[in-house]
DNA sequence: ACACTGACCTGCGAGC
DNA sequence: TGCTCGCAGGTCAGTG
């Protein structure tokens, strides 16, 4: 499940291995994958080169010749490089072929991911509605003690909202939300001005922490391209048993239609 | 205007 | 052993 962190880390290590990399050839093999017309999708991407690599958010912004290329990995899209030989199984969704003799292979067991073609100049600071990234000095207390006028909204849900700030996900907003000693179900509008700069700073640190570790691996994901995250080893609640800072047992509660995991004890 | 719910998908593990 | 069922979760459309 990439967020923020594995985002960044799949973006950072595909424009290490392709950047400048030319796509010869598209294999399309679930179009469902594609939110633009598949035929479409081949023939404006052949021929590009890849050039630029940026993340907004939990997307991918693949910038080539003359095209946004897009692409959202959702729950469980990876991609992978390799060669033309090895064997294809059938969560393999699209195959890029790349003018050095490999291939670029988008794979995703549950087809949630989507890519799309979008204009080189497409406004990247409004697209989708996103919010700002945690980084950015837009995204601060006083941002948020305005965003949360008006609303009740649990803590945790304000997180994964991706028009408040984007690229938060289940399992950060979870350990956000206990580097904070906020319970995951209190209402935004019972968050305290220290509060609110608690969030800004632990989001951040959590963040890069995340990214120096490479994301988190959980489950069975591993990030693409054979790049296994670490930061599980860094979860202090998320599908924890116990609370490693006081000892008591991590509770499971049901807000927003996700699993939120956070201890009684360390939070308030 | 905000808040909540279900649909989209498939694999996996629990329970019968 | 083999079946069903619930759960995982990011996003968005639909509903209240």
């Amino acid at each position: 499940m990439p967020e923020l962190p594995e985002v960044e880390t799949v973006v950072r290590t595909l424009e290490h291995q392709i950047q400048g990399r030319e796509i010869e050839d598209v294999a399309v093999r679930t179009p469902m994958i594609l939110e633009c017309d598949p035929d479409q999708f081949r023939i404006t991407l052949i021929g590009q080169h890849f050039r630029t690599f940026e993340r907004r958010g939990k997307y991918l912004l693949l910038y080539m010749d003359s095209v946004l290329f897009l692409s959202h990995l959702r729950m469980e899209g990876k991609y992978y490089l390799q060669a033309p030989e090895e064997p294809l199984d059938r969560h393999i969704h699209v195959i890029f072929q790349l003018d050095d003799g490999r291939q670029l292979r988008y794979r995703d067991t549950r087809k949630f991911g989507r890519m799309n073609l979008l204009p080189m100049d497409t406004d990247i600071l409004t697209f989708h509605g996103l919010g700002p990234e945690p980084f950015w000095d837009s995204f601060n207390a006083d941002y948020i003690r305005e965003y949360c006028k008006g609303r009740k909204e649990p803590v945790k849900s304000l997180l994964l909202d991706q028009r408040f700030v984007a690229g938060i996900g289940n399992i950060y907003a979870d350990e956000i939300c206990f580097a904070c000693g906020i319970r995951p179900g209190r209402s935004c509008a019972r968050m305290t001005k220290k509060d609110r700069e608690n969030l800004v700073t632990e989001t951040r640190r959590i963040l890069t922490r995340a990214i120096a570790a490479g994301g988190t691996t959980i489950r069975s994901y591993t990030s693409s391209l054979g790049v296994t995250g670490r930061f599980q080893l860094e979860c202090m609640v998320h599908e924890q048993k116990v609370c490693k800072v006081c000892g008591n047992e991590i509770r499971m509660k049901w807000i927003g239609g996700r699993s939120s995991y956070y201890c009684p004890h360390c939070q308030h």
